[in-house]
DNA sequence: AAGCTCATTCGACATTACCGAATCATCGAG
DNA sequence: CTCGATGATTCGGTAATGTCGAATGAGCTT
């Protein structure tokens, strides 16, 4: 682990969590990272000299760069998952009328890689690039459930987010069983998710769900069946040979 | 600037630019950089650590990873230019009928930060985070011709773009005149564009426009006002005293 | 107009990253 | 099934590099 870059991605993750406020000063950065503001002055400016921080002119406060951004959607061109998915989630929020979001695993996270918006036009903004929690969202019990990973802490969200790993433990293997996952305002209030997991050729990488308002849930059998076709299909473009599990 | 985060950068910065391949293998990393193996190892494990690169587990070969991601829609979140945009690019979409694209001032280009389908529902994906070049397109001239940078080349996409300074000069003056770009098939074979630059307190920041089909083409001039006036309420919430030029 | 805060610059020190060689795993050929 | 080659990874010595503290200068408040 190189010291230096380290402390760059370093700097860039407190950037990150100081959403909403106008930038950090040097000062913060240097405080947030317990380094000698000289120090950090090397490190955001050559951060900078790429765009990956721009300072801004007047209070001379630092911020994330729009480089960044083009990075990050390289990444999204990159993900296998996402462009095989795209196609079939228009299909399956034609077929089940609601919002349609892939989701990738990824490190302790589920990472939103597309969303399709419903097809009666409501519109939300749900953008690729947000993280969901594995415990209390369906993509994230849907991956959760065949990957085996231990989320480190179970945080609650709202009041019925699951909290204990015993329940937990006992859903996923619900999960396991019907290949398909469900949440119930355990994340966002108002908020109901069903999700099956995508896999390639070596194990699950993903999953796709639909997003129903508390108002419309329970869904339809035949929107429960869609869901479960979407993310067989895409297994099987993905090389995947058996589903839900691989193998 | 500090070297090893210069060299870390430049090693994200070729892992985007050998998209389309399957990542990128530790030797060709280390060619790309002119540098020894062992060397570029260390970095790559170090951006590994934070889920800037990903490994695949059966060539060994590197791509970029989910954490740019996460930083890019930072980056779009904590920019004041298309929180308050979106509103309006919605509006114009609906007055105009056409699909409505946010451009932000970059370094020597203009970064799409948001994108609004045509009402129609036509679907084509304009991801947030392409980027456009200053000479060729709406978007780009109507931030040109306010900020007097001068663009290094004039690279030909179409038989229609604008290679010669002289006659990109002599269209800058019309764009400042008129407080309004136009751009025919100069970009993209079929398409064509209007666009209006959005300025802050202090100087031009970006650009709002339409996307036009070239069979559309030319467009109404109440299409011409709603993108001007959406132009000019923004700039004004964004503080800018003045319209188009700041000061 | 003066004092303050904060970003920035500079130089000396030693910590740190760099490189080359050795090791190990993986894949392909014989 | 064995052998060879390719390429990722590890290790240790060297010196180049980044780090820190103090000094400078700009901008803002009092």
């Amino acid at each position: 682990m190189i010291q230096s870059v380290d402390r760059a991605i370093r700097a860039l993750g407190l950037l990150r969590s100081a959403r909403g406020s106008h930038g950090l000063s040097l000062a913060q950065l240097a405080a947030g990272l317990e380094l000698a503001p000289s120090t950090v002055h090397g490190i955001v400016k050559t951060l900078q000299a790429h765009g990956l921080v721009v300072q801004e002119p007047r209070s001379g406060h630092y911020r994330l760069g729009p480089e960044l951004l083009k990075l990050g959607n390289v990444y999204l061109g990159t993900l296998e998952l996402r462009s095989r998915s795209v196609t079939w989630s228009a299909e399956l929020a034609r077929r089940t009328g609601f919002a349609v979001r892939i989701g990738a695993r990824t490190a302790g996270e589920v990472m939103i890689v597309h969303h399709e918006p419903r097809p009666d036009g409501s519109r939300q903004m749900a953008e690729a690039g947000l993280t969901l929690p594995l415990h209390a969202t369906a993509l994230g019990k849907a991956v959760l459930a065949f990957t085996g990973e231990e989320p480190g802490e179970l945080p609650s969200m709202t009041a019925d987010t699951v909290t204990e790993r015993a329940s937990l433990a006992e859903q996923l293997d619900q999960v396991r069983a019907r290949a398909l996952a469900a949440e119930q305002e355990e994340a966002v209030l108002g908020e109901c998710g069903l999700a099956a997991p995508i896999a390639d050729a070596e194990s699950v990488v993903g999953a796709i769900g639909i997003v129903v308002p508390i108002a419309e849930w329970p869904v339809a059998e035949s929107a429960i069946a869609a869901v479960r076709e979407a993310a067989r299909t895409i297994s099987h473009e993905l090389g995947a040979t058996g589903w839900p599990a691989a193998r």
